[in-house]
DNA sequence: CAGTGTGAACCTTTTCACAGCA
DNA sequence: TGCTGTGAAAAGGTTCACACTG
């Protein structure tokens, strides 16, 4: 293949694989088969050849990928042989969680600031960083040449937080607020609700239970099969 | 419609909807338009209105939905009008985050247990709740009929704190912890990865980057673009 | 001959566009 | 008239199955 722009389905896999890749590296392996790194990564052996298929032609038939090599690939295309200045917004405990969270640096992304408006947390140090105020967040960003903003702050703050990133220059935002921002057209946003997350659960949970109800009375339970999420 | 098992995309977005109708209903309103409703979730009308055609027939043609009432549908399909009691296991930074967390209670769920296995943290009082023991585990989900386990303990143990939490009788995880964790079938996992979002973000930006760069240069353009993720 | 790379079939999701109802 | 509800079309994603190759 070896096009331009990768399906966004296969881009948020590539995440998926370079941490199995990364941990068979470590455990000494150098060369992979679809159906071991799929395994590894929680998708079916098709995935992950025609999502790798999207990159290029970096495996050999009858043997399987070079792990190193392939390890290789999967971060020049997601972007990450470059390391990533990022702004984490609001101290409260997910961004104190954040800003402790070992796995940002491991993979390049290196916590230029954390800014709040809270008086009694500028100044802190958390995680190794000292908290500034949010109106230092421009100089902050030209500064470190930061793209990506982390939104940490409860909901009703997150759009002014959202605009103040945009303005500075920040293109991308990954939200963790239960709030829909708008942002202007070429600007990237990903959000992340804990709560929302649990509520899914919570319907297949129900699902289930309802299934195991019905099972149990002994009535039809043919439309009500499937009721796992895949 | 009106029919059994709602396609796993409608179930990921009925929370946002919901959300977005309590707002409504705070701010006063009494009925609500597929258009607005699509804006406050930060989807597009048409999505609205064949998702909430999957509950059934709930709106008025040429008025729109009563918010009430389809707050109370929207709850009753997601099974959110009984109350869910959930375990945490792991409590580090990112437990005592989700511990303190008051969304969680406001949408039902009610954190019934911290589980650990640091001597240091065990008794400890995070969030209004006593840290147990890991050990306590099937205990406490017997005692609470806990359905729903939330880890978020490092990679390293999330396997077998999984299987300890399926022993006990959980069937449904939220998986916090950057590993791929095997289930038994009849569990269902969900995960959520902070440093994977980020690396999602990275690879767009690095394709604004690039594209900007090639604008830049007068080069040809067109392979290129549409390199936001929708 | 083991395992990749990929057309083709299949399934899911999104979008369109408009009939039909309050 | 204004908006829902929904078939039909289009787009996107997954799975199958096998030709091909190191």
């Amino acid at each position: 293949m070896r096009e331009r722009s990768i399906p966004e389905a296969t881009v948020g896999r590539l995440p998926l694989y370079l941490r199995a890749l990364v941990e068979m590296a470590e455990a000494g392996a150098t060369t992979i088969r679809s159906e071991t790194l799929a395994e590894a990564a929680g998708v079916n052996s098709a995935k992950v050849r025609k999502d790798l298929s999207h990159l290029g032609s970096y495996g050999t038939r009858g043997v399987g990928y070079d792990v190193a090599y392939l390890i290789h690939q999967v971060r020049r295309e997601l972007g990450l042989t470059q390391h990533w200045p990022i702004v984490i917004a609001g101290v409260g405990n997910l961004g104190h969680a954040l800003a402790n969270y070992r796995g940002f640096a491991e993979r390049g992304f290196r916590i230029a600031a954390l800014v709040d408006v809270d008086p009694r947390k500028i100044g802190e140090v958390v995680g190794g960083t000292t908290v500034r105020h949010l109106d230092d967040l421009a100089a902050v960003v030209k500064q470190n040449d930061v793209a990506i903003g982390v939104i940490c702050t409860p909901a009703s703050a997150a759009q002014e937080v959202a605009e103040r990133m945009v303005a500075a220059g920040i293109r991308s935002i990954l939200n963790f607020a239960p709030a829909v921002i708008a942002v202007p057209e070429g600007v990237s946003v990903r959000k992340v609700d804990l709560a929302i997350e649990l509520q899914i659960l919570a319907y297949y949970e129900q699902r289930k239970a309802a299934l195991a109800d019905v099972k149990r009375r002994g009535k039809a339970v043919a439309d009500l099969a499937e009721v796992s999420p895949p």
